[in-house]
DNA sequence: CCCCAGGCACAGA
DNA sequence: TCTGTGCATGGG
């Protein structure tokens, strides 16, 4: 089916270091596991995708997925001043992009292993341990992640990660985190996630973006350090804060963009 | 050999 | 509250 959305760009957002599992397609489209299922979703015109999904099934999960019909988007466009021409840039490179809300174990676990490391071997070491102990597709539960032992999962590459990924899948069931953080308010939902050992401040703002939908979260990692640093050494507006995380993610968006044309243009 | 990667825990001031 | 430092591992 097809679906219309006021902006939408499956490129930008899989370039936007939000999800680690789309696979991208011979036909330029992307395979996305989620729900126990896998979505091929393709890009047919600008703001228009096109999915392999009864629309049901769109409305009863992936419209969620992807956060269609959400008005942040296109408020956070309009609210961006003409006096920021940083943001605006920004903005209108990677306007397409959307705020996904996925699964909370494995937007907990990618992030944990995401920490001092590098785009590709987060990716590689998600596949591993989605091949050991999920079956390839499906990404693990985290029943199944804590019964591993810390050395098992060191072996796929977590390195000083492996103890925090034991320990979040043992407290994660334990709590029926599941459950319990989809009805705390944001001050909640950061003091509970920083209270588990190897999630700091940046990392539970990821899990808030990228998986509880809260859209003033504004996580600060070493790409947004530089950008603050660069074109926002006073802070960032007051007025920024309902859209903190859209902006973030146009931000970081760009700047990856620009230091990767940097690089071709060496080449 | 170096530095860096979507940081964090921990120690010490 | 705020520094600084070690950390597993792979890539440039």
């Amino acid at each position: 089916m097809l679906i219309t959305f006021d902006a939408i760009n499956l490129d930008q957002i899989a370039y936007s270091g939000q999800c680690f599992r789309w696979r991208k397609e011979g036909d330029g489209g992307y395979a996305i596991p989620c729900f126990g299922e896998v979505l091929h979703i393709r890009q047919t015109a600008e703001n228009i995708v096109e999915a392999d999904c009864s629309e049901e099934d769109w409305h009863s999960r992936w419209a969620a997925y992807f956060d269609a019909d959400c008005p942040d988007y296109a408020q956070a466009l309009a609210a961006v001043p003409e006096s920021d021409q940083y943001l605006m840039q920004a903005a209108q490179a990677g306007r397409g992009i959307r705020i996904l809300r996925q699964p909370l174990w494995e937007t907990m676990a990618s992030f944990i292993i995401s920490q001092n490391n590098n785009i590709p071997r987060i990716t590689k070491t998600l596949e591993r341990l989605c091949e050991v102990c999920g079956g390839a597709e499906a990404f693990p539960s985290p029943e199944c992640v804590g019964q591993m032992t810390e050395e098992q999962l060191r072996q796929l590459g977590m390195g000083y990660r492996a103890r925090y990924i034991q320990q979040a899948a043992r407290r994660f069931t334990a709590d029926r985190a599941d459950l319990l953080l989809p009805s705390m308010d944001e001050a909640q939902a950061q003091a509970y996630l920083t209270s588990y050992l190897g999630v700091g401040m940046k990392v539970a703002d990821c899990i808030r973006l990228f998986a509880l939908g809260q859209h003033r979260t504004f996580p600060v990692d070493t790409w947004i350090k530089r950008i603050l640093k660069e074109h926002y050494s006073q802070g960032l507006p007051e007025a920024y804060a309902p859209y903190g995380g859209i902006y973030q993610q146009y931000m970081f968006f760009y700047e990856r963009q620009c230091a990767k044309q940097a690089i071709r243009k060496r080449a």
